[in-house]
DNA sequence: AAATAAATAATAAAGATTATTAAGATGTTA
DNA sequence: TAACATCTTAATAATCTTTATTATTTATTT
């Protein structure tokens, strides 16, 4: 997580502007545990910057992710979703309620040196997407 | 992986019919490893069935996804993969080529449980994607 | 403060998937 | 086997997310 002036310093050393949207977007996302989607964070912007554009969303987004401070997650849904968490950590979504969790402390290690020797792959990258019912849907569900 | 026959009877059982299109679409995908998109599957097709519509793809594979008979991969490209082979396990793909990989062998129950224990879920399924250099363009790039 | 280069907002466009509907095929029953 | 009711198909249009276009505005540099 960076504050308004480190991110500043990292979009400038990568050439990019910086503007009012770009560290509202970031600010956004640093402030919410919830993964959210392009939509959600148009939805959040909006009283501030009423004349944001969804354009603006995504293209910054895309920036924030190629300057390497924000993760982009598919959970398979129909829309991407957006974490400003770079550690390495793995998600897990409530199939009641539709709720993204981080997995911290999830050791991977392992299992992608194990799928390293099984593929003759060079891997890069990994994600891990859990699927379930969370703790509360699971109460409601038991009523 | 079933055979025309056995399929026939997996969609009766659910109360769908049985019809030319379906076959063939499953039969397409028990034929590859290559987890084609709906695309693909679409030109595969084409020659055979030149009437067949995009939406009949999508409304099949979507129907054997229902009566668990395939499964649905979400690499995070701009479209979908399938796959006839429904038992667990996981993906790689190529970063340089684009392909796609099975890794089987490669054992998740541990992490799975440990995911549940962290989370408090009850993990009903998971999703782990690999990403890197395939072996073959590994060569290539030395080159 | 002016010049420049880039970013924004508004809009349109693209691409994947889903919905609609009329026509045709399927399975069932008499 | 014929007729029926129902489901499926094909063609098309619609929807949804994301990306491209372009004129205007803004951030940086001189």
């Amino acid at each position: 997580m960076l504050n308004s002036q480190q991110l500043s310093e990292v979009l400038r050393a990568n050439g990019y502007k910086v503007t009012p949207q770009r560290l509202a977007v970031y600010e956004a996302l640093a402030a919410t545990k919830s993964h959210p989607t392009a939509e959600m964070l148009f939805s959040v912007l909006q009283p501030n910057y009423p004349s944001m554009s969804f354009a603006t969303v995504y293209k910054t987004v895309e920036i924030l992710h190629k300057i390497n401070v924000i993760q982009i997650l598919n959970t398979g849904e129909d829309s991407m979703r957006y974490d400003a968490d770079t550690s390495i950590h793995h998600h897990i979504q409530c199939i009641s309620c539709g709720r993204v969790d981080d997995l911290n402390d999830l050791d991977s290690l392992a299992l992608v040196k194990e799928a390293e020797r099984l593929s003759g792959y060079e891997i890069a990258g990994h994600q891990f997407y859990f699927f379930g019912v969370c703790p509360e849907c699971k109460k409601v569900l038991q009523n």
